[in-house]
DNA sequence: ATGCCTAATGCAATTAGA
């Protein structure tokens, strides 16, 4: 099973290049982020038409999420982080997808730093982390996907120290993820690559992509049952070259079916 | 320190992104 998340920056003005790179990928999952736009602007009919079932959250100009599958029916358990009911952005979506529970989520940016911007990025982790907590006890396999807008470490990051002061490389920023990560979940792009140069994110300014100026800020956390089955990972880099296409690539993972007993002895 | 580029809105210029 091949499971993927991937910002869009705008679900209609991408609609081409997402959908060439769902007919070349074959995903069997896909989290998406960045919709800007509102519920009934989805692209519902042409992604069903390429054998897709799926479930979104819009909203004007900003934010939105969805769920993808071509392995049957999503059964939406959630939408919106329980903890702040007067929050209106369109940042988190969950659902049980062939056995896998999936939390499919945009983190804010949080620039400028400080500011309330940067407060509301704080206070949307501390509400993530909680439901993590929740979802983590469950003993499920669970997955959380998105654009978490963190650079995890140095090695996430073409110059570390001009990102010192940014809310996506921010002390507090980190440690937050860190805690998010030592609940149990398993970051599955760099336990796949330890040691290797990976982004996610290339700015559309000063020809970032061709200078391989980028971040990795896209992420797939994986719970325990989950992280067992883990066999592969990996950024299609390329779809970031592509005419009118995101600032971020597709993220992936490949998990091994259930009954493989990946890591078990008979 | 700021703009660079891009999308959405809506038809000019602003907001937001990271």
């Amino acid at each position: 099973m091949k499971i993927a998340t991937y910002n869009v920056n705008g679900v209609n003005g991408r609609l081409p290049v997402l959908l060439r790179w769902l007919g070349e990928a074959e995903p069997d999952i896909v989290c998406l982020q960045e919709l800007k736009a509102p519920d009934e602007r989805f692209p519902e009919g042409a992604l069903r038409e390429v054998g897709y079932d799926v479930i979104w959250q819009g909203q004007k100009s900003w934010n939105g999420v969805a769920i993808l599958s071509r392995l049957g029916e999503i059964h939406e358990t959630r939408r919106g982080l329980p903890g702040e009911p007067e929050d209106t952005h369109s940042r988190y979506i969950e659902a049980a997808v062939n056995g896998v529970l999936i939390g499919g989520l945009y983190l804010p940016n949080g620039n400028p730093r400080p500011g309330p911007k940067f407060e509301y990025k704080l206070r949307w982790f501390e509400r993530l982390i909680s439901h993590a907590r929740e979802l983590l006890d469950t003993g499920l396999p669970v997955m959380l996907a998105g654009d978490f807008n963190v650079m995890p470490t140095d090695l996430d990051v073409y110059k570390p120290e001009r990102w010192l002061d940014d809310a996506l490389f921010a002390p507090e920023v980190k440690a937050a993820y860190a805690r998010l990560l030592n609940q149990g979940w398993t970051d599955a792009l760099r336990t796949m690559h330890p040691d290797e140069k990976i982004y996610t994110f290339w700015d559309y300014f000063r020809n970032a992509y061709a200078r391989d100026a980028g971040l990795r800020i896209d992420h797939l956390l994986l719970s325990p049952p989950l992280a067992k089955r883990l066999v592969a990972a990996g950024v299609d880099s390329h779809v970031r070259g592509w005419e009118k296409t995101s600032d971020h690539a597709p993220v992936w993972i490949e998990l091994a079916d259930k009954s493989s007993r990946k890591g078990r002895k008979a």
